[in-house]
DNA sequence: GCATTGACGAAGG
DNA sequence: CCCTTCGCCAATG
């Protein structure tokens, strides 16, 4: 152990369609949940980590379910490789994801994250499974 | 049950 | 550098 790592908890199922345990939508809020406040991360980033690389698609698709989930998923700490809020359009209001990274103290500007590499979290350099 | 649609991303032209 | 195609796969029509 060289430095310093989380476990990502495995929850009681949250899914919608009422999935057991540890289901694909299920781990990525579960790493979702553990994007530090004021940091962000990608839906590639989360889906590499969890070994589906190309399944970046589907962490989308699961965001878009985040905010059904008892336990809060912070959907606006995931955006895209560069940095973009592509999903801003699914909040509740059009401008709601940018204000809710403001009081992060995540600057947007254009519906682009400033500094985006240096607030980038790795989810892969951060978590273990446990 | 097939076709289309994505909160994505990499590759190819 | 921009646009298109393709892989991925759940949800929707």
């Amino acid at each position: 152990m060289a430095k310093t790592k989380h476990i990502i908890p495995k929850l009681p199922s949250i899914l919608p369609s009422g999935s057991r345990e540890t289901s694909f939508f299920e781990q990525v809020y579960a790493v979702a949940r553990q994007i530090p406040k004021g940091r962000v991360t990608t839906y590639g980033a989360i889906a590499a980590f969890l070994g589906a690389k190309k399944s970046a698609r589907m962490v989308g698709w699961a965001m878009n379910g985040a905010h059904s989930q008892i336990i809060p998923v912070p959907a606006q700490r995931v955006v895209n490789r560069n940095g973009m809020l592509s999903g801003k359009a699914n909040f509740a209001t059009p401008t709601l994801m940018e204000e809710l990274l403001a009081q992060e103290e995540v600057r947007v500007e254009k519906d682009a994250i400033i500094d985006f590499h240096q607030k980038f979290w790795d989810p892969a350099k951060e978590l273990t499974i446990d």
